[in-house]
DNA sequence: TTAAGATAGTCGCATCTGCAACGATCTAAA
DNA sequence: TTTAGATCGTTGCAGATGCGACTATCTTAA
């Protein structure tokens, strides 16, 4: 008869860590700044990249529905975290970028975060996390998840 | 100025990743099956334990919500691929246990799981595999994500 | 025995999010 | 230029799910 071990299954185990290392997450952006899963992945996105960049290319390469996306900067525009220019270019879209106050909030909350990151991590040494960074990439790179420098053109959908 | 890279950040990783690992399983057992996932935990878990189990246990073990068991439990139900006996001892909870039905449902759906499994790690080495898992295993341990033998006796909340 | 507290499972409610339709705008081809 | 089709962002809607309250039942201690 045929089996299935729940506990060995890989996609079963990445779901329910995800949800767990969310949720340990979330104390952070969640409980101390108000924000909620989407609304932190514009900020970071923002954070990082130097460009303002449409809600469009966010929510593609954060893996994130263009409505959910939405929804979320509309939130965070509510709290002036971030704002967003019109594109004499091409009207449809607009060009986001975070505010001073919103640039404030993303610095006292990423120390934070890598902080509740290396604690979640703290079982592997450094060559573990080294390899699980790179399994991880291998996988992600199969299933064409990598963010590459193109994508800032992709379209609709995701 | 503090930043991060979003796709350096294991939790941000790990999260798009179950996404998609999943979204890559529901053709298996959504569109084929018409099973959610939580049903499927349900089987699965019921599948692989010997023993009839409470839904309680099953909501402990897959991390899942005991409303969200409840409401899988009657949908399977419903489609008669489960079925529930009064447990004599205490009559608050039923043991569950897959009828012959939700057995062939099972028999047919594994093979099919277990091959779309090695779809998404045939990018991993035998090797990389092994040692993908090893270091998953740690995480869980760390983040006391492990399931025991005792974990059986557990109660409420998840 | 009785009473207080814990636990199993159910359900109403609120929230979140994907889907799809929509208006506005852009692009490309006739 | 005109028109058909694509794309950006928004919104109504529906489905899924966590939370908390609830009932029924069990356990433990007075």
């Amino acid at each position: 008869m045929a089996k299935l071990d729940l506990f060995r299954f890989v996609p079963f185990r990445l779901n329910r860590l995800a949800v767990e290392v969310s949720s340990a997450l979330s104390v952070e952006y969640q409980e101390r700044y108000g924000l909620d899963i989407p609304e932190w992945r514009i900020l970071a996105t923002l954070g990082f990249r130097v460009e303002p960049c449409s809600a469009q290319y966010i929510a593609h390469c954060t893996r994130t529905h263009k409505s959910t996306i939405s929804r979320a900067v509309t939130a965070l525009m509510k709290r002036q975290l971030v704002e967003r220019v019109e594109n004499a270019d091409d009207r449809r879209e607009f060009a986001l970028r975070m505010t001073r106050k919103g640039k404030a909030l993303y610095e006292e909350l990423i120390p934070r975060l890598l902080r509740r990151e290396q604690e979640i991590l703290c079982c592997l040494s450094a060559q573990e996390r080294r390899d699980f960074a790179a399994l991880l990439g291998k996988i992600e790179n199969s299933l064409d998840l990598v963010q590459t420098a193109k994508d800032a053109g992709v379209k609709d959908g995701y």
